[in-house]
DNA sequence: GCCGTTTTCGGCCCGACTGTTTTCAGTCG
């Protein structure tokens, strides 16, 4: 029988996660202790959120290192040895002999559960999807013992809401729609106070719900409103403090509803992370104290000590407040603790936009228009950006039209005395790690940019060399787009990350953070570990192509925090004569 | 299965909503 755990060599972070994840829901299914399914999926995430390869982990430091990762024990340690040493893991294998991948499978589903999948499985011999719509349609379903026929009904609507939407989407793309059920519930007279909370407020680059919170001394009024807004689709529950629906795209909305003076509590407990709310509420716990959404308790009498505001939670702990965007349990509540909270970088600390393309490439606005858009957003430079000759497909500027571009940047730098036009080119790294011109035109420039835009299939080994190529090219500053990922449609390159930090390190090469919504390359864990582990300095660019697309920022800005940036670890946070320095010491 | 300035054993966050249940399990946040 073919395994997908067999003989595929090395597993990606994602595959072994992926493998203790189910691990953990065929131990669930099989009705083990709750503790250790949910130590296998607590080893899944912190695997899935590692920035490095396991295996490179591996190589390195061997098992030890591996035990090193939070979540992941002595005992996990050496399976996941196991696994990237021969690309096979026999305990995998053995659960799967009694439990089918297609079983755990049905827990995608919303509504079913390690349970429900099991007595699906077990009463109906049913594993699969297609399998369990037929089972339904003669409505098989409703007589399993202790479901019924409502059970039956839900089940169906979890297999359409399945169909019609099950991935995350991007933070972009969910701002609206939440922000306009806020201001709603705003103005309403009940409406005491309202805001997004979950990973939307911790902005997060994708998210897999919208979750709103909402103080009011009328809840059941408040829900009600909230359950018949025009946007409903499909009520999926509703009570006195929780209520969540399905929006017409297919999206799920949350909303808690607390009183006035519980909205701290509330606030904290529905921003999240959940691992950061474990983690915090252990620590009360260990103290004599407890927190849920309603407020801070002393655990023997219940006395309430507060949660009217998130700072009155934390410092109830005797901690600072951990911005939203850092609220993941990776370091930020050791630093609260210690009150040494990272400085993160503001969106008013940014002071231009190095990558910015034009009509003379594949842009949508002349220069103008874009100088206008950066002086409206009360910037003091902005970089025009163009591609460059060998990408024809975007219309890339020769060496004769760049000339020309640099003409009319001159005089449009006479004509401005609240901002100053920075030359620069998007150059396309080939597969030598070549870009399109030499330093008799680079020269000539303010800022270079260096990125890939073909060849993405291409061996590790390829695309690492030619990226630490052109990071090695004393003209080029900034690499655009580090990683070529596109959320929802492109994986990143296979690239290796150490070498492509450590280059960029070494040479003062910058790493772009892209701001556009679908990119955010690098990302937040990436940006992380490269400042920390490598020393690396960035630079965040919307790389618009029509004026509005500068107003990406913002997007740029949280990923930044996400990552834990200040304002000196990016480029765009200094005085222009700052940024020319910093520029020349590569050439 | 993981983990440790009170522990190497004994804990592991805490609560809402639903359905099928005569008292709570399952799923989800
Ligand atoms: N204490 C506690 N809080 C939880 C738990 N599950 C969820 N929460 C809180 C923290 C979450 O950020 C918040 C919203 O839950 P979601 O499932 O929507 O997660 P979140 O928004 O973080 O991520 P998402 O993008 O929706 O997948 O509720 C839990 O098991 N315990
Ligand atoms: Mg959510
Ligand atoms: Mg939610
Ligand atoms: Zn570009």
């Amino acid at each position: 029988m073919e395994q997908k755990a067999q003989g595929q060599g090395e597993p990606t972070n994602e595959r072994a996660a992926e493998i203790l994840d189910e691990i953990g829901d065929m131990l669930d299914i099989l009705d083990e202790s709750t503790f250790r399914v949910r130590a296998y999926h607590k080893a899944a995430a912190s695997v899935r959120s590692l920035t490095r390869p396991i295996a490179d982990i591996y190589r390195e430091g061997g098992v030890k290192a591996l035990d090193e990762i939070p979540g992941v024990g002595s005992h996990t340690a050496l399976r996941l040895e196991e696994l990237i040493a021969t690309g096979r893991l026999p305990y995998y294998e053995e659960l799967r002999e009694k439990i089918p991948e297609s079983v755990t499978e049905l827990m995608v589903i919303p509504g079913i559960g390690p349970k429900k999948a099991k007595k699906i499985y077990e009463t109906l011999g049913i594993s699969t999807l297609d399998e369990l719509m037929s089972a339904i349609t003669e409505h098989k379903v409703e007589h399993i013992p202790g479901f019924g026929r409502k059970t039956e009904e839900n089940i169906l609507r979890g297999i359409r809401q399945y169909e019609k939407m099950h991935e995350r989407i991007l933070l972009s793309q969910a701002y609206p729609i939440a922000h306009e059920i806020v201001d709603s519930l705003r103005r309403q007279p009940f409406v005491d106070r309202a805001n997004t909370a979950g990973s939307l407020r911790r902005m997060k680059e994708t998210v897999g719900d919208i979750d709103l919170l909402a103080s009011s001394e009328q809840p059941l009024k408040v829900m009600e409103y909230f359950t018949t807004i025009p946007q409903v689709a499909y009520i999926l529950a509703t009570g006195e403090t929780k209520s969540s629906i399905i929006v017409k795209n297919g999206l799920q909305v949350d909303l808690r509803v607390v009183a006035p003076n519980e909205y701290g509590a509330a606030l904290q407990y529905f921003t999240g992370s959940k691992p950061h709310n474990i983690h915090l509420r252990d620590i009360a716990k260990k103290r004599g104290l407890k927190i849920n959404e309603y407020g801070v308790f002393e655990s023997d009498t219940d006395r309430r000590l507060g949660g009217r505001t998130e700072e009155e939670v934390y410092g109830t702990l005797d901690m600072e407040t951990p911005p939203p965007a850092i609220r993941e349990d990776k370091g930020e509540i050791e630093a609260a603790m210690r009150r040494s909270l990272p400085r993160l970088i503001r969106h008013e600390d940014i002071k231009g936009d190095f990558h910015i393309h034009t009509n003379w490439s594949d842009g949508i606005n002349d220069i103008e228009t874009m100088v206008e858009m950066a002086r409206s957003l009360g910037y003091a430079f902005v970089t025009i950006s163009d591609h460059a000759e060998k990408l024809r497909i975007a219309g890339g500027l020769t060496k004769e039209e760049l000339q020309e571009q640099l003409e009319a940047i001159a005089g449009l730098n006479e004509k401005y005395d609240d901002i100053e036009i920075l030359t620069g080119m998007e150059t396309n790294i080939d597969n030598d790690g070549e870009v399109d011109f030499g330093p008799e035109v680079l020269r000539k420039l303010d800022v270079v940019i260096g990125s890939i835009h073909g060849g993405f299939r291409q061996s590790k080994e390829q695309l690492t060399r030619r990226m630490v190529r052109a990071i090695e090219n004393p003209y080029i500053n900034i690499i655009a787009h580090p990683t070529g990922r596109i959320l929802g449609q492109r994986p990143p390159y296979d690239i290796d990350l150490h070498e492509v930090f450590k280059a960029a390190a070494a040479t003062g090469t910058f790493l772009e953070l892209n701001a556009y919504p679908n990119r955010l390359d690098l990302k937040d864990d990436h940006l992380r570990e490269a400042r920390d582990a490598y020393g690396c300095k960035f630079a965040i660019d919307t790389d618009a192509h029509v004026a509005g697309n500068m107003l990406y920022m913002e997007y740029g800005v949280v990923t930044a925090q996400r990552g834990w940036l200040t304002k000196e670890d990016v480029l765009n946070t200094y005085e222009v004569p700052e940024i020319r320095r910093m520029l020349r010491l590569k050439r």
